[in-house]
DNA sequence: AATATTGGAGAGTAGTACTATCCAATCGAG
DNA sequence: CTCGATTGGATAGTACTACTCTCCAATATT
């Protein structure tokens, strides 16, 4: 198809696609012509992934280049896509050396996670943005209970499982690759917003 | 205290603290003289909220405008608080008119939230939130089976029954009101930090 | 032959969140 | 009392992101 079918299927304009043309978010059609190029289903595909990720999840464009290379790597292993998908769609930031409220944070989330047995890379970034969390809830003198940060942890990891129990290793390597990546930005969203909901729903009953 | 105090407690650069005072995302101190105003622990206080909100919940200002609003606002009663908060925290977006993937995400949404008899208002921030990830999710071939939302929806409830637990009626308003929307912003965050480490925790179970 | 579209490049724009500079008034150390 | 530092207030400038617009020559379509 050429740039201008594109466009109407994906409704993105062509002078975004040119834009992502131009930034390797998008590979280029195949050229047939100096002035004709033939895009693909593949295309729209990916074109369709990048305006999920940018729209709906909310990924800057730059992070969004990681994702899609961690999804094009051939030689990637399952166990560590998941990992790159999560490491470029969270948010990056400097951790303060002396900082009393960040050591105890820290403190605090390495006995969660030590209680709980979860197996975590001490370099994740979530375990950085949890620890960030948790110091600014302190820092503003709400901290959460342990038995709070318990309860949390359980919804987590009732949601982690379907996360993980959907990936099928056996399907075909590309389709798995994108679910990996869809699944741990989207489902974010979803869950967020269940989670308003749910506040909605349980403060309607108790002081509604 | 003075301005160069205010910013050295709570590390915020003394332009940009006038530039909050400028946007009125902080109010001005007592005019002590034509060159001085005097800047009490509330301003500290409300400065390390604002901080909170666009550094770890990556709210933007305008929107924190109206947080401040709700929190500010004497007559506003506890129950419609929550709301006003999800309503400045959760990003907003037009729905498209006439979109069979829509629609059917919609109707999807309005099923589950049905089966789980949850009281939410249909105009909700979070409602068209989750049709929208619902919808994006069904674009990208990844469509959540019926039991994985019920799945989620059980996770979420979970969280938000200690987040509503936490609400405390009979303490001070100004405390109470802050506790709430900070949950409802910071939580999520620790919420979503969770998923990611359980993630990680039960993919090297099954595949590392 | 006339009109439209394309690839490609470059510059321009809109929005967000600061950051820097300037000024006159005033504060504070010596 | 003097003189450098600080403050409130205003205005302008900056860095970054994500587009969006304009232009061009080479095609493609009618």
């Amino acid at each position: 198809m050429r740039i201008s079918e594109l466009s109407r299927r994906s409704g993105v304009p062509v002078a975004t696609i040119k834009y992502y043309l131009r930034e390797n978010l998008l590979p280029r059609g195949e050229a047939v012509s100096a002035t004709q190029s033939d895009y693909t289903g593949d295309h729209l595909a990916r074109l369709r992934l990048v305006r999920a990720l940018v729209e709906v999840a909310e990924v800057p464009l730059s992070r969004i280049h990681a994702v899609l290379a961690a999804v094009d790597d051939p030689g990637r292993e399952l166990h560590t896509l998941l990992g790159a998908a999560q490491y470029a769609v969270t948010p990056q930031f400097e951790t303060p050396a002396d900082d009393p409220v960040w050591q105890r944070a820290e403190h605090r989330t390495d006995e969660l996670l030590a209680e709980l047995d979860w197996r975590v890379d001490a370099a994740s970034p979530a375990r950085g943005g949890l620890v960030r969390a948790v110091a600014t809830l302190d820092r503003l003198g709400s901290c959460p209970a342990p038995e709070m940060l318990h309860g949390y942890a359980q919804a987590a990891h009732r949601a982690a499982e379907w996360d993980v129990s959907r990936i099928d290793p056996d399907a075909g390597r590309a389709d798995t690759v994108q679910a990996v990546v869809v699944t741990s930005a989207l489902m974010g969203q979803v869950l967020t917003a269940l989670r308003l909901l749910a506040q909605e729903d349980e403060s309607a009953r108790r002081f509604g």
